[in-house]
RNA sequence: GCGGCGGUCGUCUAGCCUGGACUAGGACGCCGGCCUGCCAAGCCGGAGGUCCCGGGUUCAAAUCCCGGCCGCCGCACCA
């Protein structure tokens, strides 16, 4: 029974969101195309109220260290050369020419002959087909030639078809290329957290499941960069949440076929469970994040990545997984370290400095040696060599000269004797006050899309045959909804009208709904999650009280009119609604 | 991308097998009016359909056939 109910609550929400404007299939007038949603007039509402809950966790919270910052969809192609995403996601694939079945090529050659053939190019795994035979394991049909997939989707960027550009596939490189400034801005300290809310693509072969998996999606993600010798230091928050339990499920107890485990953030770090405080305290946050939108805390795990299901970039990653009723666990964020190979990259392809100083707290006093190049007399000995000769002399090892000198008197370069009064070696001494370290990552990253789906699905329940979506009150779309009782009393009506217009302009997302019987209306806002009703009845003319209607218990209390736009927000806040005023009695089944 | 199943007002669906009387019917929802003193009540009226798209067979196609698109399930894929 409860299986069956839970098999199609996926339709019952699908249905439900395409007919009360939640989201639906893109471009469906045209017959659609799959990995792409639009999210409707109460989709984006709730998506904003989501998203703006992650920045609360994540950003706002922590705003000493994080900070936030957009970047652009497009980068030229040398970005993600860098990133490792031209190499890395890319896929080469190969055809069965009989069945048609597709396989990735360098899977398939590793299974027949057991050889690596990682890293191996296009060209070399087609030959490797050719000449060991191999061919389709479902029916022995002869391959066709591999083929590359990138899952990036390509465009260009201005009118010339060289200049090419990808769309970002995450938003982690918009905040790798931005470091430097951020860094800049936020005075040079580590810990700093960039953050940052946007649209990515990625060109999936097929996707399908709704909009868990989707071609276009905007992701949650910050990187947040710490000093690794530094583990305390970088996580100054750390004890606020070292009590906070996680349910985790290891890559070993994977393999020993175990259920994951209830964790103390403490003990999780500590057991070496997580590899790192900082990975392991957005752990804990996203954990509360997740729950404050109403996942149960049974519903959630963190699955470690084995070393061979990782990125190319990740030392440790946990997706973080919601149990859905179609499809079982779904990722709705992974939890990367991703070490310094990042920056390290971008370093490397852009030759820009990306190191943060840290500084020691005494500066220490480092002896040094260094080679002093007379270049007046080294320019009458060798006239148009010497300036050469003069670089190629400042790029030797200090130690060396020093010990060629000794020995000989002179330094042999380029064939040329480089005599004692040209060249010395000194001794100087050197205040340093600190070092260039490059940061190492720590990346949560949400999928906000999957995200908003399990919340519409933790908040669907069923009651006396009606739909309500119990959403937390603070991140339903609409806050309240106004109602006059009778749709045909001008009093009530025009009352109504004044407080619907008062909670507008006191910045409340509301409704107003006079069109049908109370209960109907009643019905309506509880189908798009409306935690609060508002209704004008003849007593509000009488005493100037309106009710004020809890869409989980049915319960009302009576409210000063005068006073209401404070306890609604006391009660989205999350208020008891009998703290707010009197109660009514049961009145629905008065006659 | 392969295989199976499916696609009809906003939503859910009847009709399809067995082609014609289908001017594609119903329910819910929506809009307007009446009624209604608190939980999808009732009455009257109304709007709303590329029967997924294209082609074919036929005197005649929502219905049969082929191709495509989209969805679900399985396989493959998912840095």
């Amino acid at each position: 029974m409860v299986g069956a109910w839970l098999s199609d609550l996926y339709e019952k929400i699908s249905e439900l969101a395409r007919r009360r404007g939640f989201f639906w299939p893109s471009y469906e007038i045209y017959g659609g195309v799959s990995g792409f949603y639009d999210w409707g007039p109460y989709g984006v509402l709730l998506k904003n109220r989501i998203v703006e809950k992650w920045r609360d966790y994540f950003v706002r919270r922590h705003q000493e260290y994080v900070v936030e910052i957009e970047s652009p969809i497009v980068a030229p192609s040398i970005v993600f050369e860098a990133s490792g995403h031209v190499e890395h996601f890319t896929d080469p694939i190969v055809t069965c020419l009989k069945c048609g079945r597709k396989f990735r090529a360098d899977h398939l050659v590793e299974e027949a002959l057991g050889v690596s053939v990682e890293g191996y190019s296009v060209e070399e795994l087609n030959r490797i087909i050719r000449e060991k035979d191999v061919r389709c394991p479902v029916d022995g049909g002869e391959l066709g030639d591999v083929q590359v997939f990138n899952l990036l989707f390509k465009t260009q960027i201005g009118p010339y078809a060289s200049d090419v550009g990808y769309l970002r596939p995450e938003l982690a490189q918009g905040m790798f290329v931005a470091f430097k400034r951020v860094l800049e801005a936020m005075r040079g300290r580590l810990p700093l957290g960039i953050a940052q809310v946007g649209r990515v693509g990625r060109n999936e072969i097929s996707p399908r499941q709704a909009m868990i998996r989707l071609r276009e999606f905007t992701i949650m993600e910050m990187e947040y960069f710490i000093d690794p010798k530094d583990p305390h230091g970088s996580c100054p928050f750390f004890e606020e949440k070292s009590g906070v339990k996680m349910r985790i499920l290891t890559y070993d107890m994977r393999v020993r076929g175990e259920e994951p485990q209830w964790f103390t953030l403490e003990e999780a770090v500590e057991d070496k469970v997580i590899i790192d405080r900082c990975l392991g305290y957005w752990m804990a946050v996203g954990q509360e994040f997740m729950e404050s939108l109403g996942i149960p805390s049974q519903a959630m795990y963190f699955h470690e990545k084995g070393a061979h299901e990782r990125a190319h970039y990740s030392s440790q990653t946990f997706d973080q997984m919601v149990k859905v009723s179609r499809w079982g666990w779904i990722e709705v964020a992974g939890h990367s370290y991703r070490g310094d190979y990042d920056l390290s990259r971008h370093m490397q392809y852009s030759k820009a400095d990306l190191t943060v100083f840290k500084p020691y707290k005494e500066p220490r006093i480092v002896k040094s040696k260094r080679i002093v190049v007379n270049k007046s007399v080294l320019g009458r000995m060798f006239r148009e060599k010497s300036l050469k000769l003069a670089e190629i002399l400042q790029g030797l090892r200090p130690e060396d000269v020093e010990e060629q000198l000794r020995r000989q008197g002179c330094v042999l370069v380029e064939g040329f004797k480089v005599p004692g009064e040209a060249i010395e070696v000194i001794e100087v001494e050197e205040k340093v006050s600190g070092e260039k370290i490059v940061p190492h990552v720590v990346e949560p990253s949400y999928g906000v899309d999957r995200v908003v789906y399990v919340t519409i699905e933790y908040a669907y329940r069923e009651k006396d045959g009606r739909v309500v979506l119990a959403f937390p009150r603070d991140i339903a779309p609409v806050q309240a909804v106004v109602l006059p009782l009778l749709e045909n009393d001008d009093t009530l009506v025009r009352e109504a009208r004044l407080i619907y217009k008062d909670l507008v302009r006191e910045g409340f997302t509301v409704l107003y709904d006079d069109s049908g019987s109370i209960g109907r209306r009643y019905a309506r806002a509880d189908e798009i999650g409306v935690p609060a009703a508002i209704t004008v009845d003849y007593q509000t003319l009488e005493d100037g009280t309106v009710t004020l209607r809890d869409r989980d218990t049915w319960k009302q209390v009576r409210v000063d009119k005068t006073r209401i736009a404070d306890a609604l927000r006391m009660f989205l806040r999350g208020a008891r609604l009998e703290d707010l005023g009197t109660p009514v009695g049961s009145s629905t089944q008065q006659p």
